[in-house]
DNA sequence: CGTTGCGTTGAATAAGGTCAAATAGAGTGG
DNA sequence: CCACTCTATTTGACCTTATTCAACGCAACG
């Protein structure tokens, strides 16, 4: 039916950005991180000077910067450790593979935000990053990582909040999971993403999500038919607008309601 | 309320083991942390000698340890983070809590184990740790950990293995919460558990469960009727022997055959 | 010895999953 | 530029699974 999203729903977003850009984000200090130049106008991606305060930190110890393209892996399960990753632009999913075939999308990371720590305890990644798109990440070595923390202590205790970061972000995902039904779910993904997309400068109430519904069935533990289901259930309330990947949140009163808050 | 456990079904857990305590456990090195002594003998405890290559390393950092009863809390959600803790003896679930009253069992851990690092990226706990029993812990305060891991850089590489175990731990719990059936949970948590009991050198195929139902199934995400039903089902089928909380794994392959492994 | 919490079980119900069909867009190759 | 294919999405009908509600047994406890 609603299929549509046809020419640009990638510049879309664009369009969509409302906020001044380089607002009023608790930035530390400037840095020598290269321009985000390079960085194509149709992704989503970290605007210039707006840097979180984790990119910030660890922009001395990036060595590289790494394009990806849609279904480009950054790496596989099995692969060995050696760096995490800074997302400049763009989005990635992580996956994991149960033996029988089975797959499960575990996480979704934003420009600004990091991933690839779970590949520590092994040292081999535990799980696939996969591009949503075209993007790009920093490339932070672990061993640089492991000297900034060995030589400054504040440093050490910010890479120590980094992994705990993840470790709560997994902690509500396993309460999302464990003790959500679908309705709650999806309006929980929903004002997650709007938060996350209004700390980064775009309209919390207008964005493009970067995932099939056969993906965000996967992050959100449903099946896709479910997902489709209950965003339109949603639209017919009045709470959204949604056509394809482009979402439009018109009451973020009455998402949060269905979260009993 | 709930208070119960006086004498006995803790005692059974002492019957039950076989191996011999300081079995094939990869040690690295002697320790010199504080006998067990103290350790109560009827609850499942770190056998003396057998210590977790963590709890070795991180022995010299230890500053106190703390005896748990029945429903104890060691931290609250909310409470200003200062210490991790190491279970030498006794079972602590970690609960966090919704809003609107709803909780969520988001962890159990077991002598040998380490529990609090949620609380290092706010410096506030996410969630409540609560003695299952009587128990013990050692106190670790972070100020301590981060003096460790500032002056051996493979102290610091072990800190970060041990939050990363802690990512991949989450993220096996939201691989079943989201793509398990009911039956496969269940499956996939007594297995679990027999693994980590063998790791102590308990027997692997009978053990005492320290949870109620109910407390399983917020683990598992679902409801305690579904444990009790799927427990007796496993029994009829001849995989379990179940008594209230005393399991007997009987054919742990046919465990494994649900998981499909 | 009644009360209370925990566990088991059955019957009814609801929530999601499965299967199938229809539509539309995006991309491809001629 | 068009025909064709492939994939994503939506929706309906039906079915399976797990939840809800309720009753009951048991053991510990005051």
């Amino acid at each position: 039916m609603r299929a549509q999203a046809s020419a640009a729903p990638e510049v879309k977003s664009k369009s969509v950005r409302s906020d001044p850009p380089i607002s009023a984000l608790r930035l530390g200090s400037q840095v020598e991180i290269a321009e985000s130049s390079e960085c194509h106008q149709q992704e989503l991606c970290l605007p210039t000077g707006l840097l979180d305060g984790l990119l910030m930190e660890f922009a001395s110890v990036i060595v590289c910067h790494r394009r990806l393209r849609l279904g480009q892996a950054l790496y596989r399960a099995g692969e060995m450790f050696e760096a995490v990753y800074l997302v400049r632009a763009g989005f990635v999913k992580s996956v994991v593979l149960l033996e029988d075939g089975r797959e499960q999308v575990t996480g979704l990371t934003m420009p600004g935000e990091m991933l690839g720590m779970d590949g520590l305890a092994s040292g081999h990644h535990a799980s696939d990053a996969v591009a949503l798109g075209e993007g790009e990440v920093c490339v932070v070595p672990y061993h640089r990582l492991e000297n900034l923390g060995h030589e400054a202590r504040s440093m050490q205790r910010k890479l120590h909040r980094m992994f705990s970061s993840e470790i709560l972000r997994e902690q509500r995902m396993m309460l999302l999971l464990g003790s959500m039904c679908a309705e709650e779910r999806v309006a929980a993904f929903l004002l997650n993403l709007s938060q996350r997309f209004a700390a980064l400068g775009y309209s919390p109430s207008e964005f493009v999500l970067r995932m099939t519904r056969d993906e965000i069935g996967s992050l959100l533990g449903m099946k896709l038919e479910t997902v489709s289901r209950i965003f339109s259930k949603f639209q017919r309330s009045l709470l959204i607008e949604i056509e394809g990947k482009h979402v439009h949140i018109v009451r973020i009163e009455g998402l949060r309601g269905i979260l009993g808050v």
